[in-house]
DNA sequence: AATGAATGAGTCTTCATTCAT
DNA sequence: GATGAATGAAGACTCATTCAT
């Protein structure tokens, strides 16, 4: 349903697959989307051959890489709204995404911008993505936890600005908590 | 005394270097940094060869862009401070940062990232606006306009943050207002 | 004799064989020899492994491909020598080649060219194919019904050309007729 | 007029330009078209980086190769034409284009074959050659000296073919007149 | 025996940098 | 000093061949 294999890959290849993308997804973090395809390989423990055979172009590499990032996103901002009230599902949302981008810099806007030119494969996962931001914006607003002018656009800029706050301050996790007090407090209602 | 020219260029050898200091700027802010130079080259109106010659290589060419945006950070913020109260003047410097940096979204965060890993050349200038910072920070906090625990580092930040979730909404001029209003909320001391 | 195979392969194996040579023949003559084994394994309906226990390598099935050919103009040659006079023989033997070659031009002339430069494996057969031109082509001439300066290289260059000529034609049948005027013509004796 | 050279490169370009051209041609010729590009830029003694400044792709190249070929042709034929007569002219034009075609059997045919799925900016001079050997074509039979039955597809046809066989005998210089005895007698008018 | 996933050498092409004009 | 042609290392991608399943 949300993983679209067309015939099941046999079971050494399913293994290679997920170990690309895991990989990818470190190493592109890491180190920018200008790793060679060869390092990639490399750190997968596999030839470049392997990894074409898998992701026709590193592009399509890329965009599995976010897609299973945003998939994962969606279903874990669905957990959070399942399991708590709506305010605190909201704040929980934001730590969330700002922690799971800690350390992959490069591509968490990309991903968290799934509300900007995404790439045709990625346009419903982003769709869903949004869809779950609009539920925890709006619950968190309707609970009066959130100032009401605010749409998901300015919720996805967001996060992402804050995510990118955050990355820059990862060596002081107390800055961490000082710039996450700021961001709440200006979340909040004006009075 | 900041830029170190042996001897001083000729007339049409400086005229070239600083157009090719413009366009580079905007090129490398419209497209990225992996134009490549002969676009740069061509866009300035001078063979790749003039360019090398200026810039002995393409970091040196990105490195010096770099450079004078934080000089030209570091002069504004300065008579900003002169020209306003302290609590004026840090509002004023947020708002600059973020607008000068709009449509820049590519170097943006690695100009106000004066604080991280910048290179060699970049030391001196990049001391010099933390300076500035420290400034007009501490003289807003001193004003009582802006939450005491907040540093330097935060600062930078939140400016960097702040420029990137505006860029995202730049759709949207009603959005960016509404950033700025959470943002400036959030800086205000808690009570 | 001809065909060595070390131990007579099993049904399925052999099924397999003819069905790979059958399809890579064609295969090879659709969209010539640059088309990859793993699309000559796919149309034949067995995987690349399956190519490979038969056929060592690319060249080799190419080989074989080529080897069936030789032996089967050899082979129709004979019966055209047993069943018609020998410059009806002779005449027939042409259209035979040419038409056989229609729609291979890729590798037709290679298969006919066995006068030259032959793989050692096919050493043999274009032996014993120059055999059968030789009977055919003095037995024309003893009949006075072509040129008597003419030897068996000059056949075998005139049969490829000639099938080349005709598939250039291929889409209008009136000029393969007349291409085969033109050439009988100028097979006739000077007077 | 007919070479297109967009600003006047300068004399090494040029001459690099044209080096390459002519070894392209050769190597082509020699080894077919699958020799790498690194091949023909060693062969023509600059590094690849040149071939493709000149040539954007290799495709761009073998077509600046036939395309040169063409065009000679076709200006050789207008002075054949020019020279002689009609009959000598015809029978020049056949001899010219064999012997061209000598040692080129590879691409030989792709140029002569100007009648088919020739690419784009190969139409046009397929098209001003096809003119050519039109005029060639009539000329002769209007002189009574080639069968009145032939058209230029055919006549193109022929030619090809011819030089295919004619290369498949370059060994023997004695099998090449045969070639064009039996040619030359069969496009005699029937009596 | 058959399968198809894995491999990696080899191909085309790009681009920062050098150098002859 | 300026120019842009030349260079070649490096990168994405292909495909004959091997090998684990």
């Amino acid at each position: 349903m949300s993983t679209d294999q067309a015939r099941p890959l046999r079971a050494d290849a399913a293994r290679n697959r997920a170990r690309l993308l895991d990989v990818a997804a470190q190493v592109f973090a890491d180190r920018g989307v200008s790793v060679t395809t060869e390092e990639i390989a490399k750190a997968a423990g596999v030839g470049v051959g392997t990894l074409f055979r898998h992701f026709p172009t590193k592009e399509a590499l890329l965009e599995a890489v976010l897609l299973r990032r945003l998939e994962t996103l969606s279903t874990e901002i669905a957990r959070l709204l399942a399991e708590q009230d709506p305010a605190a599902a909201f704040f929980a949302t934001f730590t969330l995404v700002i922690d799971q981008s800690a350390g992959k810099n490069e591509y968490a806007r990309a991903l968290a911008a799934a509300g900007i030119d995404v790439h045709q494969s990625l346009q419903e996962p982003a769709q869903v993505l949004r869809a779950r931001l609009t539920e925890v914006l709006t619950g968190a607003q309707q609970a009066g936890a959130v100032r009401a002018d605010l749409g998901v656009p300015e919720l996805q800029a967001l996060l992402v600005g804050t995510a990118d706050m955050v990355e820059r301050l990862s060596a002081d996790p107390a800055g961490r908590e000082r710039i996450f007090s700021v961001i709440f407090n200006g979340l909040r209602p004006s009075r």
